[in-house]
DNA sequence: AGAGTTTGTAACTTTGCTTGTTGCATAAGG
DNA sequence: CCTTATGCAACAAGCAAAGTTACAAACTCT
């Protein structure tokens, strides 16, 4: 099962902004997505609604920040893509009426909720700001190993 | 994203198996679940090869338990359906080169891998044995409720 | 031995979801 | 008024999980 890497886009697409001068088009973040423009618009709506960017019609136009990266977490940003399962292994529902898959499912909602807890409480205390302080220190670092580091990727 | 349910029906099949007479045909497991015999021998499967369950061919054969509830955990379980991915979101791999992509990958990861951590540890401290005993409770407050007690199931 | 059951497995089909694509309307700027 | 953008709806493509079909292998009972 293929798992949701919108937060990550999100996150990786906001932390650019900060650092891009003026409005960031449809097409440039796609292409920094290696993706499409309507899925970035898809996808950035959003995060509009919310506040947490602004986007603009006609020449000069595209996304601007609406936050300062200090203002905004993981778990803003999280809820903002529409607060997806976070789990990808869930309770059955075959025979609702069955007492043993009810005692089944409730063994295990009672530990996923326990670890879904745990995760928010940690986005909460992570901002995005904290992220690009991060990639600073990547890139003062490696700055010769753009293009060649290992990045963990499954693919 | 529709999310993985072996893990609950495996469990919900072993404890009924742990309370029935003689070995389980695949076609009777099909009908607890709801699904059909060559899907359930297909899971199965798995189980088998860790010594979880038994199968036997031809007349009188089919699934029995190959170890007390006592001794089967749900860590035991989810690692014998193949440790399916926990999570349903993730990092992005749309520029593994890219030092931002990297920095949010790995502050999610950091928070991903803490809440696994603790999922798994309370995975491994529940018996199957524990959920019968809970199957006994519901049993005994609403044994006239079967068939239309809530569930809870999203369906 | 033979009939009837049941698992084992491979190949194929169906289904549902996510993503990509196209087309066009709308709005802003020069 | 032409170009550049977003907004949005409708449709196509790709993919993975589940369902289905078909048949071989093995076991039991008479």
């Amino acid at each position: 099962m293929r798992y949701d890497g919108r937060l990550s886009r999100m996150l990786h697409v906001l932390i650019h902004m900060a650092r891009h001068e003026g409005a960031a088009t449809s097409d440039l973040i796609a292409q920094m997505l290696n993706t499409n423009p309507v899925v970035v618009r898809r996808t950035m709506a959003g995060l509009r609604e919310q506040g947490y960017v602004h986007s603009e019609k006609g020449h000069g136009g595209g996304w601007t920040l609406g936050r300062r990266l200090e203002e905004m977490t993981l778990l803003d940003i999280y809820r903002a893509v529409g607060e997806p399962p976070v789990f990808a292994v869930g309770p059955a529902c075959d025979r609702p009426e069955c007492l043993v898959e009810q005692a089944v499912n409730s063994a295990l909602a009672d530990a996923f909720a326990e670890a879904e807890k745990l995760l928010l409480e940690r986005f909460a205390h992570v901002t995005l700001a904290d992220i690009a302080a991060d990639f600073d220190n990547r890139m003062a670092r490696h700055p010769a190993l753009v293009g060649h580091a290992g990045s963990g990727c499954a693919s």
